[in-house]
RNA sequence: GGGGAGUUUCCCGAGCGGUCAAAGGGGUCAGACUGUAAAUCUGAUGGCAGUGCCUUCACAGGUUCGAAUCCUGUACUCCCCA
C-alpha cells in the first residue's frame, strides 16, 4: 500500500473534484498524516450511501495515514443543508444523543479492521463551550457574505419556494470551523467527503486560509448512483442500512447480487478494497461469462463480510442458497428456522392446519407477502405463489400438515424473490 | 381587495348526469425470455365471503329515480388585475 493516495482514489473512480493535486500529493508523501470526513447522525444507523465514505477513510488508513471520522453531534442540531431540497426538522436532544452513540459504534467497528491508527471524534466537544457572541467575532467574522450566498447548495435553496432559514444558512459555518479546528489539533489538513460537500469543504479551506493562513485541501468523490440515475442504497421499501435489524445481512447480501452489470462494476472498483487486477479479471469474467454473476457474488461478498463480520456472510450466503435452489423438502425446523432467520416469519396456531386447513391467501396476507387478499390471490392466478418452492396456481388452495417442509413449517414465496416463513405451533 | 382556473384512485392525467372502481401514461406487482442483469413482450393494479356486495373522485350539505359529473357553502392551490 505504497502507492499514493490519489493515485489510488483515482484508478478507482473515486474522484470527482479536488483541491490543487501537486499540494496533495506533495503532503500526502509523508506516512502517517491525517485525513477526516464527517457523518452526520441524522439516523441511528449509517446506510449503503454512507459506505463511500468509510471506504475512502479505510483506504486512507490503508495507505498508511490515520484517518479521523468526525460525527456531527454539533452539527447534527442544525443540519446540512448540501442536497437537501427542503428544511430539515430539527432532532431531538435524546434522539441526538442515541444516534452519536450508535453511528460512532457502527464507523469505529467499520474502520477497526484495518488495524491502523483511527480517530473517532464528535464536534460537539469542542462546539459546545463556544458562545454565539464568540463565535459570530472569531468565525463569522473571518467568513464574507457572497462566498456563503455563491455555494450551490445555498443557491439551490433560496430559488426555491421554500427557501432555508438562516439556521440551515449557518451550517457551512460550523463545518467550516470543524476543519480548521482539527488543523489546529490533529494536523489534519484533508478533508473528504461526497461531491455534495465541496461548498462545505472549500469554505473550511478558505477559513483556514483566512485565520491561520493554513494550506487545506479537500477531496470529493463522485455520488453513487444507479446507471438508472436513482440514488444507490435505495429500494422501493427504502435504504439499504448497515444495522442488521433494519436490514438483514440476507437482506443486504441480496442487494448487491441484484445490481446491474455496469453498477456493479463500479461498485467493486469504488466500494471493494479488492487489488485493481483483481477487479479487472472480475470484469473480464462477467463479459465472457454473464451467467456466473461473478461480480455481483463477489461485491456482495465482500461487503457483507466488512459491514457483518463472516457469521452475517454466512447466514446471508445460507438463505441465498436454499432460496435460489430446488424444492425445500424434509428439512428440520431447526435448519429452517436457521437458515430462515432473515426472512419475515408468523406464527399460526397448529390447530388450523387440521380438517380443511387454512387458506392460502390468508397466510400470504399474514406474512405480509401480499397486500391484500385480493393482491394474494392475483399473485396465485398468475403463477407466481410458491410452497417451498413449489409453485401453486389454486387460488383456493389450503394449507394442511401435508405442505409442511419441517415438522411446524414452511416457506413460501411470491415471485422471485420475496419469502417468508410460517410456522405452525 | 377584484377577476379567473383548479382540487380525480400510489403519481401524472382524462372524465362534464346513468353503460364509472372511473380512459391513457408512469410507477408497482406477477408471468414469459434471461444471468437473482438490462431491454422487450404479456397480464394485473380500491377492499371483501368474487357473475355479487362495500368504500373511493378536497370537505360538508343540497337537487335528482340516479352525481366524480349540476347547485350552495368551507378549505387549500394556481393565475391575472389592483
Amino acid at each position: 500500500m505504497s502507492k499514493n493516495l490519489i493515485t489510488d482514489f483515482t484508478e478507482r473512480g473515486l474522484v470527482h473534484q479536488t483541491t490543487d493535486t501537486n499540494s496533495l500529493h506533495d503532503w500526502l508523501a509523508t506516512p502517517g498524516r491525517r485525513i477526516y470526513a464527517g457523518f452526520d447522525p441524522s439516523a441511528d444507523s449509517l446506510h449503503v450511501g454512507h459506505l463511500v465514505a468509510i471506504i475512502l477513510l479505510r483506504r486512507v488508513a490503508r495507505a498508511g495515514h490515520e484517518p479521523i471520522a468526525l460525527i456531527g453531534g454539533a452539527t447534527g442540531m442544525i443540519g446540512d443543508p448540501s442536497g437537501r431540497s427542503e428544511e430539515r426538522n430539527l432532532l431531538s436532544h435524546e434522539a441526538l444523543a442515541a444516534n452519536i452513540t450508535s453511528v460512532g459504534n457502527q464507523i469505529k467497528s467499520l474502520l477497526e479492521s484495518t488495524n491502523q491508527k483511527i480517530h473517532i471524534v464528535n464536534n460537539a466537544d469542542w462546539m459546545r463551550g463556544v458562545g454565539y457572541l464568540e463565535f459570530l467575532r472569531d468565525v463569522g467574522k473571518h467568513v464574507p457574505l457572497s462566498q456563503m450566498l455563491a455555494k450551490d447548495s445555498v443557491k439551490s435553496r433560496l430559488e426555491r419556494e421554500g427557501g432555508l432559514s438562516y439556521t440551515e444558512f449557518s451550517y457551512m459555518l460550523l463545518q467550516s470551523w470543524d476543519f480548521v479546528h482539527l488543523a489546529d489539533e490533529y494536523d489534519c489538513c484533508v478533508q473528504i467527503g461526497g461531491s455534495d460537500q465541496w461548498g462545505n469543504i472549500t469554505a473550511g479551506i478558505e477559513l483556514g486560509r483566512r485565520l491561520r493562513g493554513l494550506d487545506l485541501h479537500g477531496i470529493t468523490c463522485p455520488l453513487l448512483t444507479k446507471a438508472d440515475g436513482s440514488k444507490m442504497g435505495k429500494t422501493a421499501s427504502g435504504a439499504v442500512w448497515l444495522d442488521p435489524l433494519r436490514t438483514s445481512p440476507y437482506r443486504f447480501y441480496q442487494y448487491w447480487m441484484n445490481l446491474s452489470d455496469s453498477d456493479a462494476q463500479t461498485c467493486l472498483l469504488r466500494l471493494t478494497e479488492l487489488p485493481l487486477e483483481e477487479c479487472e479479471s472480475l470484469i473480464r469474467e462477467q463479459e465472457t461469462h454473464a451467467a456466473g454473476r461473478a461480480i455481483q457474488r463477489r461485491l456482495a461478498e465482500e461487503l457483507t463480510q466488512l459491514v457483518h463480520g463472516p457469521d452475517g456472510l454466512h447466514t446471508a450466503q445460507q438463505a441465498t442458497a436454499a432460496f435460489f435452489g430446488a424444492a425445500i423438502d424434509n428439512l428440520t425446523d431447526e435448519a429452517l428456522t436457521e437458515i430462515f432467520a432473515d426472512v419475515p416469519s408468523q406464527q399460526f396456531s397448529f390447530e388450523t392446519l387440521s380438517g380443511e386447513g387454512l387458506l392460502l391467501v390468508e397466510v400470504m396476507t399474514a406474512t405480509k407477502l401480499a397486500a391484500s387478499r385480493s393482491a394474494a390471490r392475483r399473485t396465485i392466478e398468475q403463477g407466481g405463489a410458491y410452497i417451498n418452492n413449489v409453485r401453486v396456481s389454486d387460488s383456493a388452495h389450503r394449507i394442511t400438515t401435508t405442505d409442511l417442509a419441517g415438522r411446524t413449517a414452511l416457506v413460501l414465496r411470491s415471485g422471485k424473490k420475496s419469502y417468508a416463513l410460517a410456522r405452525f405451533e
